[in-house]
DNA sequence: TTGACTCAACATCCTTTGCTACAA
DNA sequence: TTGTAGGTTTCCATGTTGAGTCA
Protein backbone atom coordinates (compact mmCIF):
# COMPACT_ATOMS: atom_id res chain seq x y z
CA UNK A 1 0.00 0.00 0.00
CA UNK A 2 1.57 3.29 -0.79
CA UNK A 3 0.59 6.72 1.11
CA UNK A 4 0.23 10.04 -0.77
CA UNK A 5 1.42 12.99 1.07
CA UNK A 6 0.39 16.28 -0.39
CA UNK A 7 0.65 20.33 0.73
CA UNK A 8 -2.57 22.25 0.41
CA UNK A 9 -2.62 25.37 2.15
CA UNK A 10 -1.01 24.72 5.32
CA UNK A 11 -1.94 21.63 5.77
CA UNK A 12 -0.58 17.77 4.94
CA UNK A 13 -3.08 15.96 3.05
CA UNK A 14 -3.10 12.23 3.44
CA UNK A 15 -4.25 10.28 0.89
CA UNK A 16 -4.22 6.03 1.14
CA UNK A 17 -6.09 3.74 -1.77
CA UNK A 18 -9.23 2.95 -1.84
CA UNK A 19 -9.96 5.36 0.90
CA UNK A 20 -8.23 2.81 3.41
CA UNK A 21 -7.41 6.21 5.66
CA UNK A 22 -8.46 3.97 8.36
CA UNK A 23 -6.40 1.35 8.09
CA UNK A 24 -3.29 3.45 8.10
CA UNK A 25 -1.44 3.87 11.28
CA UNK A 26 -1.88 6.56 13.84
CA UNK A 27 -0.17 9.34 12.65
CA UNK A 28 1.02 12.34 14.57
CA UNK A 29 -1.47 15.13 14.30
CA UNK A 30 -3.74 13.32 11.23
CA UNK A 31 -7.42 13.72 11.35
CA UNK A 32 -9.95 12.38 9.03
CA UNK A 33 -11.69 15.02 7.00
CA UNK A 34 -15.11 13.34 6.69
CA UNK A 35 -15.87 15.67 3.76
CA UNK A 36 -12.84 14.21 1.48
CA UNK A 37 -12.30 10.93 3.10
CA UNK A 38 -8.61 11.46 3.42
CA UNK A 39 -6.72 12.50 6.22
CA UNK A 40 -5.13 16.28 7.35
CA UNK A 41 -2.71 17.42 9.56
CA UNK A 42 -1.24 20.87 10.09
CA UNK A 43 1.86 21.61 8.17
CA UNK A 44 4.44 21.43 10.88
CA UNK A 45 4.02 17.49 11.38
CA UNK A 46 5.42 16.53 7.98
CA UNK A 47 8.59 15.29 9.33
CA UNK A 48 6.80 13.29 11.94
CA UNK A 49 4.37 11.86 9.79
CA UNK A 50 7.45 10.84 7.38
CA UNK A 51 9.22 8.87 10.32
CA UNK A 52 5.79 7.34 11.38
CA UNK A 53 5.51 6.00 8.20
CA UNK A 54 8.49 4.73 7.55
CA UNK A 55 8.78 2.90 10.59
CA UNK A 56 5.65 1.37 9.45
CA UNK A 57 7.09 0.41 6.67
CA UNK A 58 4.76 1.97 4.36
CA UNK A 59 5.70 3.40 0.46
CA UNK A 60 5.59 7.34 0.95
CA UNK A 61 4.58 8.83 -2.48
CA UNK A 62 5.84 11.81 -0.97
CA UNK A 63 4.75 15.47 -3.31
CA UNK A 64 5.13 18.11 -0.12
CA UNK A 65 8.64 19.60 -0.91
CA UNK A 66 9.87 19.91 -4.29
CA UNK A 67 12.70 21.74 -3.56
CA UNK A 68 16.13 22.48 -5.80
CA UNK A 69 19.68 21.74 -3.61
CA UNK A 70 21.30 24.59 -3.07
CA UNK A 71 25.53 24.63 -3.41
CA UNK A 72 26.08 26.86 -0.78
CA UNK A 73 29.95 27.90 0.80
CA UNK A 74 30.77 29.99 3.43
CA UNK A 75 34.31 31.11 4.56
CA UNK A 76 33.44 31.66 8.76
CA UNK A 77 35.13 29.52 10.75
CA UNK A 78 32.97 28.35 13.73
CA UNK A 79 34.38 29.17 17.61
CA UNK A 80 34.61 26.10 19.38
CA UNK A 81 30.89 26.89 21.37
CA UNK A 82 29.31 27.82 18.00
CA UNK A 83 30.14 24.67 16.39
CA UNK A 84 29.37 22.41 19.75
CA UNK A 85 25.67 24.10 19.50
CA UNK A 86 25.15 23.35 15.45
CA UNK A 87 26.24 20.14 16.00
CA UNK A 88 23.70 19.63 19.01
CA UNK A 89 21.02 20.88 16.71
CA UNK A 90 21.78 18.10 14.03
CA UNK A 91 21.83 15.67 16.46
CA UNK A 92 18.40 16.58 17.16
CA UNK A 93 17.44 15.56 14.29
CA UNK A 94 17.86 19.21 12.67
CA UNK A 95 15.36 20.78 15.39
CA UNK A 96 15.60 22.91 18.20
CA UNK A 97 16.09 26.11 19.85
CA UNK A 98 19.76 27.65 20.63
CA UNK A 99 20.11 29.81 23.71
CA UNK A 100 23.41 32.33 23.27
CA UNK A 101 23.78 35.52 24.84
CA UNK A 102 23.98 38.65 22.46
CA UNK A 103 27.02 38.71 20.28
CA UNK A 104 28.14 35.39 20.03
CA UNK A 105 26.89 35.03 16.70
CA UNK A 106 24.08 33.71 16.26
CA UNK A 107 23.93 34.37 12.60
CA UNK A 108 26.87 32.90 11.79
CA UNK A 109 25.56 29.56 13.46
CA UNK A 110 22.50 29.76 11.15
CA UNK A 111 24.51 30.33 7.60
CA UNK A 112 26.80 26.88 8.65
CA UNK A 113 23.81 25.25 8.91
CA UNK A 114 22.29 26.77 5.92
CA UNK A 115 25.53 25.69 4.23
CA UNK A 116 25.28 22.14 5.93
CA UNK A 117 21.68 21.61 4.87
CA UNK A 118 21.90 23.22 1.08
CA UNK A 119 18.18 23.47 0.95
CA UNK A 120 15.80 26.73 0.43
CA UNK A 121 15.53 28.39 3.80
CA UNK A 122 13.09 30.98 5.37
CA UNK A 123 14.95 33.17 7.86
CA UNK A 124 12.07 35.27 10.03
CA UNK A 125 12.92 38.02 12.41
CA UNK A 126 11.08 40.22 14.30
CA UNK A 127 11.72 43.63 12.79
CA UNK A 128 12.71 45.67 9.22
CA UNK A 129 16.27 46.51 10.84
CA UNK A 130 16.94 42.75 11.35
CA UNK A 131 15.47 42.12 8.03
CA UNK A 132 18.09 44.41 6.28
CA UNK A 133 20.24 43.45 8.61
CA UNK A 134 20.15 39.31 7.36
CA UNK A 135 19.39 40.31 4.00
CA UNK A 136 22.89 42.03 3.71
CA UNK A 137 24.65 39.55 5.50
CA UNK A 138 23.47 36.54 2.91
CA UNK A 139 24.18 38.79 -0.07
CA UNK A 140 27.58 39.11 1.12
CA UNK A 141 28.03 35.35 2.11
CA UNK A 142 26.34 33.66 -0.97
CA UNK A 143 26.16 34.21 -3.92
CA UNK A 144 22.50 34.43 -4.83
CA UNK A 145 19.75 36.42 -4.97
CA UNK A 146 18.25 36.89 -1.30
CA UNK A 147 13.93 37.42 -0.99
CA UNK A 148 12.65 39.81 0.99
CA UNK A 149 9.00 39.50 2.90
CA UNK A 150 8.74 42.69 4.89
CA UNK A 151 8.99 46.39 4.49
CA UNK A 152 7.27 47.25 1.89
CA UNK A 153 8.70 44.23 -0.42
CA UNK A 154 7.61 40.39 -1.55
CA UNK A 155 10.20 39.11 -3.09
CA UNK A 156 10.44 35.26 -2.74
CA UNK A 157 13.66 33.42 -3.64
CA UNK A 158 15.39 30.05 -2.80
CA UNK A 159 16.44 31.76 0.64
CA UNK A 160 14.33 34.59 2.37
CA UNK A 161 14.43 36.97 4.78
CA UNK A 162 10.42 37.60 6.41
CA UNK A 163 9.56 39.67 9.38
CA UNK A 164 7.04 37.99 11.70
CA UNK A 165 4.48 39.81 10.33
CA UNK A 166 4.82 39.31 6.70
CA UNK A 167 5.64 35.28 7.60
CA UNK A 168 2.23 35.27 9.12
CA UNK A 169 0.38 36.40 6.11
CA UNK A 170 2.36 34.68 3.63
CA UNK A 171 2.78 31.55 5.56
CA UNK A 172 -0.51 29.36 3.52
CA UNK A 173 1.81 30.72 0.10
CA UNK A 174 5.27 29.13 0.88
CA UNK A 175 4.80 26.58 3.53
CA UNK A 176 5.86 23.92 0.92
CA UNK A 177 8.50 26.27 -0.41
CA UNK A 178 11.47 26.17 2.28
CA UNK A 179 13.39 23.02 3.80
CA UNK A 180 14.98 24.81 7.05
CA UNK A 181 13.10 27.38 8.30
CA UNK A 182 15.14 29.95 10.88
CA UNK A 183 13.31 31.79 13.23
CA UNK A 184 15.61 34.51 14.99
CA UNK A 185 14.41 35.80 18.10
CA UNK A 186 12.56 32.73 18.75
CA UNK A 187 10.70 33.73 21.41
CA UNK A 188 8.36 35.61 20.13
CA UNK A 189 6.58 32.76 17.84
CA UNK A 190 5.12 32.11 21.26
CA UNK A 191 3.08 34.66 20.72
CA UNK A 192 -0.63 34.16 20.06
CA UNK A 193 -0.67 34.35 16.34
CA UNK A 194 2.69 33.87 15.34
CA UNK A 195 2.90 30.27 16.51
CA UNK A 196 0.44 29.85 13.61
CA UNK A 197 3.79 30.50 11.12
CA UNK A 198 5.36 27.71 12.39
CA UNK A 199 2.38 25.32 12.01
CA UNK A 200 1.79 26.76 8.33
CA UNK A 201 5.46 25.80 7.34
CA UNK A 202 6.47 22.30 6.15
CA UNK A 203 9.84 22.75 6.67
CA UNK A 204 11.67 19.80 8.47
CA UNK A 205 14.45 21.57 9.51
CA UNK A 206 13.61 24.15 12.01
CA UNK A 207 16.41 26.44 13.60
CA UNK A 208 15.26 28.58 16.26
CA UNK A 209 17.72 31.29 17.99
CA UNK A 210 17.35 33.53 21.02
CA UNK A 211 19.43 35.05 24.23
CA UNK A 212 16.64 33.62 25.88
CA UNK A 213 14.31 30.97 25.52
CA UNK A 214 11.64 30.94 28.59
CA UNK A 215 8.91 33.06 28.61
CA UNK A 216 7.43 33.76 31.83
CA UNK A 217 3.41 32.95 30.48
CA UNK A 218 5.36 29.09 29.63
CA UNK A 219 4.55 29.54 25.77
CA UNK A 220 8.20 28.75 25.53
CA UNK A 221 6.47 25.17 25.50
CA UNK A 222 4.31 25.91 22.28
CA UNK A 223 7.82 26.82 20.91
CA UNK A 224 9.64 23.58 21.97
CA UNK A 225 6.51 21.32 20.62
CA UNK A 226 6.58 23.77 16.58
CA UNK A 227 10.79 24.39 16.92
CA UNK A 228 12.06 21.73 18.54
CA UNK A 229 13.33 21.90 22.51
CA UNK A 230 16.47 23.91 23.74
CA UNK A 231 19.57 21.80 22.03
CA UNK A 232 21.83 24.02 23.03
CA UNK A 233 22.43 26.83 25.85
CA UNK A 234 25.49 29.01 26.94
CA UNK A 235 25.34 31.93 29.47
CA UNK A 236 26.78 35.33 29.28
CA UNK A 237 29.36 34.41 32.18
CA UNK A 238 30.09 31.66 29.91
CA UNK A 239 31.45 33.42 27.10
CA UNK A 240 32.85 37.03 29.15
CA UNK A 241 36.21 37.66 29.55
CA UNK A 242 36.76 35.70 26.07
CA UNK A 243 34.53 36.55 23.42
CA UNK A 244 32.34 38.81 25.58
CA UNK A 245 33.62 41.64 27.40
CA UNK A 246 34.24 41.22 31.28
CA UNK A 247 31.40 43.24 33.01
CA UNK A 248 30.28 44.69 36.48
CA UNK A 249 26.31 44.74 37.19
CA UNK A 250 26.41 47.94 40.24
CA UNK A 251 22.59 48.36 41.75
CA UNK A 252 22.20 51.93 43.39
CA UNK A 253 19.36 52.47 45.95
CA UNK A 254 17.92 56.08 45.91
CA UNK A 255 15.41 56.73 48.43
CA UNK A 256 12.56 58.92 47.44
CA UNK A 257 11.81 62.64 48.34
CA UNK A 258 9.37 62.91 50.85
CA UNK A 259 6.63 64.43 48.49
CA UNK A 260 7.23 61.17 46.47
CA UNK A 261 7.50 59.01 49.61
CA UNK A 262 3.89 60.02 50.79
CA UNK A 263 2.33 59.85 47.63
CA UNK A 264 3.72 56.75 46.78
CA UNK A 265 2.41 54.95 49.81
CA UNK A 266 -0.77 56.49 49.29
CA UNK A 267 -1.16 54.90 45.80
CA UNK A 268 0.25 51.90 46.70
CA UNK A 269 -2.26 51.45 49.50
CA UNK A 270 -5.46 51.57 47.63
CA UNK A 271 -3.77 48.87 45.38
CA UNK A 272 -2.49 46.56 48.27
CA UNK A 273 -6.28 47.08 50.47
CA UNK A 274 -8.44 46.20 47.42
CA UNK A 275 -6.66 43.27 46.24
CA UNK A 276 -6.63 42.41 49.89
CA UNK A 277 -10.10 42.67 50.22
CA UNK A 278 -10.85 41.07 47.31
CA UNK A 279 -9.37 37.65 48.12
CA UNK A 280 -6.71 38.00 45.06
CA UNK A 281 -3.62 36.09 46.22
CA UNK A 282 -1.13 36.33 43.02
CA UNK A 283 -0.54 32.55 43.00
CA UNK A 284 -0.05 32.12 39.65
CA UNK A 285 0.36 34.26 36.51
CA UNK A 286 -3.13 34.74 35.77
CA UNK A 287 -4.71 36.12 38.74
CA UNK A 288 -3.50 39.65 37.23
CA UNK A 289 -5.45 39.11 34.47
CA UNK A 290 -8.43 37.95 36.46
CA UNK A 291 -7.81 41.75 38.37
CA UNK A 292 -7.74 43.27 34.82
CA UNK A 293 -11.01 41.65 34.04
CA UNK A 294 -12.67 42.92 36.99
CA UNK A 295 -11.79 46.67 36.46
CA UNK A 296 -13.62 46.48 33.14
CA UNK A 297 -16.78 46.91 35.30
CA UNK A 298 -15.81 46.75 38.82
CA UNK A 299 -14.76 50.99 39.63
CA UNK A 300 -13.05 49.75 42.69
CA UNK A 301 -11.11 47.25 40.67
CA UNK A 302 -10.17 49.83 37.98
CA UNK A 303 -9.21 52.46 40.84
CA UNK A 304 -6.74 49.90 42.16
CA UNK A 305 -5.04 49.58 38.83
CA UNK A 306 -5.22 53.25 38.10
CA UNK A 307 -3.33 53.56 41.81
CA UNK A 308 -0.69 51.16 40.94
CA UNK A 309 0.19 52.28 37.70
CA UNK A 310 0.44 55.90 39.33
CA UNK A 311 2.64 53.95 42.21
CA UNK A 312 5.06 52.03 39.81
CA UNK A 313 5.34 56.10 37.61
CA UNK A 314 6.82 57.56 40.70
CA UNK A 315 9.22 55.36 41.94
CA UNK A 316 10.32 54.28 37.87
CA UNK A 317 10.57 58.09 37.76
CA UNK A 318 12.13 59.16 41.03
CA UNK A 319 13.70 62.45 41.18
CA UNK A 320 16.68 61.17 42.78
CA UNK A 321 17.72 59.03 40.07
CA UNK A 322 17.94 61.57 37.94
CA UNK A 323 20.27 63.34 40.59
CA UNK A 324 22.25 59.98 40.53
CA UNK A 325 22.67 60.02 36.92
CA UNK A 326 24.05 63.85 36.95
CA UNK A 327 27.27 61.88 38.94
CA UNK A 328 27.24 59.05 36.66
CA UNK A 329 27.54 61.18 33.33
CA UNK A 330 30.02 63.43 35.05
CA UNK A 331 32.06 60.04 36.22
CA UNK A 332 31.87 58.70 32.79
CA UNK A 333 32.96 61.54 31.08
CA UNK A 334 35.04 60.17 28.61
CA UNK A 335 32.86 56.51 27.96
CA UNK A 336 30.13 55.89 25.75
CA UNK A 337 27.25 55.88 27.18
CA UNK A 338 23.13 54.17 27.11
CA UNK A 339 20.75 55.40 29.21
CA UNK A 340 17.63 53.03 29.59
CA UNK A 341 14.10 53.99 30.85
CA UNK A 342 10.52 52.83 30.62
CA UNK A 343 8.91 55.83 30.04
CA UNK A 344 9.22 57.97 27.06
CA UNK A 345 8.56 61.08 29.01
CA UNK A 346 11.38 60.41 31.04
CA UNK A 347 13.50 60.57 28.00
CA UNK A 348 12.23 63.75 26.85
CA UNK A 349 12.92 65.21 30.02
CA UNK A 350 16.52 63.79 30.43
CA UNK A 351 17.25 64.94 26.64
CA UNK A 352 16.92 68.06 27.57
CA UNK A 353 18.25 68.60 30.81
CA UNK A 354 21.60 66.49 29.74
CA UNK A 355 21.75 67.47 26.29
CA UNK A 356 21.34 63.95 25.24
CA UNK A 357 20.23 62.72 22.05
CA UNK A 358 16.85 60.63 22.58
CA UNK A 359 15.27 57.67 20.48
CA UNK A 360 11.89 56.68 21.54
CA UNK A 361 9.03 55.21 19.91
CA UNK A 362 8.14 58.16 18.33
CA UNK A 363 11.62 58.64 16.78
CA UNK A 364 11.16 58.44 12.68
CA UNK A 365 13.02 55.96 10.99
CA UNK A 366 15.73 58.43 9.24
CA UNK A 367 16.03 60.44 12.38
CA UNK A 368 17.21 57.08 14.28
CA UNK A 369 19.52 56.32 11.79
CA UNK A 370 20.95 59.86 12.17
CA UNK A 371 21.31 59.44 15.83
CA UNK A 372 22.80 55.78 16.02
CA UNK A 373 25.01 56.62 13.36
CA UNK A 374 26.38 59.46 15.38
CA UNK A 375 26.95 57.85 18.09
CA UNK A 376 28.60 55.01 15.88
CA UNK A 377 31.30 57.59 14.93
CA UNK A 378 31.73 59.37 18.19
CA UNK A 379 29.83 62.35 17.14
CA UNK A 380 28.09 61.85 20.11
CA UNK A 381 29.22 60.16 23.09
CA UNK A 382 25.56 58.87 24.62
CA UNK A 383 22.20 58.33 23.89
CA UNK A 384 19.07 57.69 26.32
CA UNK A 385 16.14 55.84 24.77
CA UNK A 386 12.97 54.26 26.02
CA UNK A 387 12.42 50.76 25.11
CA UNK A 388 13.16 50.64 21.57
CA UNK A 389 17.04 49.45 21.65
CA UNK A 390 15.91 46.43 23.43
CA UNK A 391 16.36 44.49 20.55
CA UNK A 392 16.86 44.12 16.85
CA UNK A 393 17.98 46.93 16.32
CA UNK A 394 21.94 47.31 15.17
CA UNK A 395 22.99 49.14 18.23
CA UNK A 396 26.82 50.69 17.86
CA UNK A 397 29.03 49.80 20.98
CA UNK A 398 28.82 51.80 24.41
CA UNK A 399 30.38 50.50 27.46
CA UNK A 400 28.19 51.88 29.71
CA UNK A 401 24.60 51.25 30.28
CA UNK A 402 22.25 53.24 32.74
CA UNK A 403 18.87 51.44 33.54
CA UNK A 404 17.15 54.24 35.17
CA UNK A 405 13.92 52.21 35.03
CA UNK A 406 12.97 49.12 33.28
CA UNK A 407 10.22 46.07 33.95
CA UNK A 408 10.74 42.87 35.70
CA UNK A 409 12.08 41.37 32.29
CA UNK A 410 14.56 38.93 32.50
CA UNK A 411 14.64 39.19 28.59
CA UNK A 412 14.65 42.84 28.80
CA UNK A 413 17.45 42.79 31.14
CA UNK A 414 19.62 40.51 29.27
CA UNK A 415 19.23 42.77 26.01
CA UNK A 416 20.02 45.58 27.90
CA UNK A 417 23.53 44.07 28.83
CA UNK A 418 24.17 42.80 25.88
CA UNK A 419 24.22 46.11 24.42
CA UNK A 420 27.42 46.96 26.56
CA UNK A 421 29.29 43.36 26.01
CA UNK A 422 31.22 43.41 22.85
CA UNK A 423 34.38 42.99 23.68
CA UNK A 424 36.74 46.24 24.56
CA UNK A 425 39.85 46.97 22.25
CA UNK A 426 41.50 47.67 26.03
CA UNK A 427 40.44 44.66 27.39
CA UNK A 428 38.14 47.23 29.47
CA UNK A 429 35.46 45.70 31.89
CA UNK A 430 31.52 47.41 31.04
CA UNK A 431 29.47 48.69 33.40
CA UNK A 432 25.55 48.09 34.12
CA UNK A 433 24.64 50.51 36.40
CA UNK A 434 20.95 49.86 37.43
CA UNK A 435 18.98 52.56 39.71
CA UNK A 436 16.18 51.52 42.27
CA UNK A 437 14.05 53.32 44.22
CA UNK A 438 14.55 52.36 47.89
CA UNK A 439 11.50 50.44 50.19
CA UNK A 440 9.66 49.98 46.97
CA UNK A 441 8.17 47.40 44.87
CA UNK A 442 10.97 48.22 42.60
CA UNK A 443 12.99 46.12 44.51
CA UNK A 444 11.54 42.90 43.66
CA UNK A 445 10.81 44.01 40.37
CA UNK A 446 14.97 44.74 39.97
CA UNK A 447 15.11 41.09 41.59
CA UNK A 448 13.30 39.25 39.47
CA UNK A 449 14.71 40.57 35.98
CA UNK A 450 17.91 38.97 37.31
C1' DT B 1 8.08 57.16 -3.64
C1' DT B 2 7.24 59.43 0.75
C1' DG B 3 5.14 60.56 4.93
C1' DA B 4 1.37 60.77 8.05
C1' DC B 5 -1.96 58.32 9.71
C1' DT B 6 -4.73 54.13 11.77
C1' DC B 7 -4.97 49.57 13.30
C1' DA B 8 -3.71 45.12 15.22
C1' DA B 9 -0.52 42.39 17.69
C1' DC B 10 2.55 41.78 21.30
C1' DA B 11 4.69 42.60 26.03
C1' DT B 12 4.47 43.94 30.66
C1' DC B 13 1.35 44.76 34.33
C1' DC B 14 1.89 41.11 40.73
C1' DT B 15 1.78 39.65 46.93
C1' DT B 16 1.83 37.45 51.18
C1' DT B 17 -3.60 35.54 51.80
C1' DG B 18 -8.57 32.37 52.44
C1' DC B 19 -15.27 33.88 50.22
C1' DT B 20 -19.75 31.81 48.77
C1' DA B 21 -23.23 29.26 46.53
C1' DC B 22 -24.54 25.02 45.14
C1' DA B 23 -24.60 20.03 44.16
C1' DA B 24 -23.75 15.41 45.70
C1' DT C 1 -20.72 17.66 55.46
C1' DT C 2 -17.70 17.90 51.77
C1' DG C 3 -16.08 19.12 47.41
C1' DT C 4 -16.02 22.19 43.70
C1' DA C 5 -16.60 25.89 40.75
C1' DG C 6 -16.77 30.50 40.48
C1' DG C 7 -17.99 35.32 32.90
C1' DT C 8 -19.88 35.18 28.32
C1' DT C 9 -17.50 37.77 24.26
C1' DT C 10 -10.91 39.43 27.82
C1' DC C 11 -8.08 43.85 28.14
C1' DC C 12 -7.18 49.27 33.63
C1' DA C 13 -2.60 51.65 30.91
C1' DT C 14 1.79 52.37 28.32
C1' DG C 15 5.21 51.31 24.97
C1' DT C 16 6.74 49.37 20.51
C1' DT C 17 6.36 47.56 15.95
C1' DG C 18 4.83 46.18 11.05
C1' DA C 19 1.26 46.45 7.58
C1' DG C 20 -2.04 48.92 5.12
C1' DT C 21 -4.27 53.14 3.39
C1' DC C 22 -4.48 57.51 1.43
C1' DA C 23 -2.99 61.95 -0.17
Amino acid sequence: MSVRLTYEDGTIRVDAPEGAVDSLPPLPGVEADPRTGNGRAPAHRYAAIRRALSVAGLHVEDRVLDLPALDLSTAYDLREYQREALDAWRDADDRGVLELPTGAGKTVIAIEAMVELGTPTLVVVPTIDLLEQWATELEAEFDVPIGRFGGGTQRQEAITVSTYDSAYLKAEDVGDAFGLVVFDEVHHLGGEGYRDIARLLAAPARLGLTATFERPDDAHEVVAELVGDRAYSVDVDDLAGEHLAPYDVRRIEVELTPAERERYDAKQSTFVEYVREAGITFTNGSDYQELVKRSGNDPRAREALLAKSAARDIMMNAERKIERLASILDRHREDRIIVFTAHTDLVYRLSERFLLPAITAETGAEERREILSRFRDGTYGRVVAANVLDEGVDVPDANVAVVLSGSGSEREFTQRLGRILRPKDDGGRAILYELVSAETAEERVADRRR
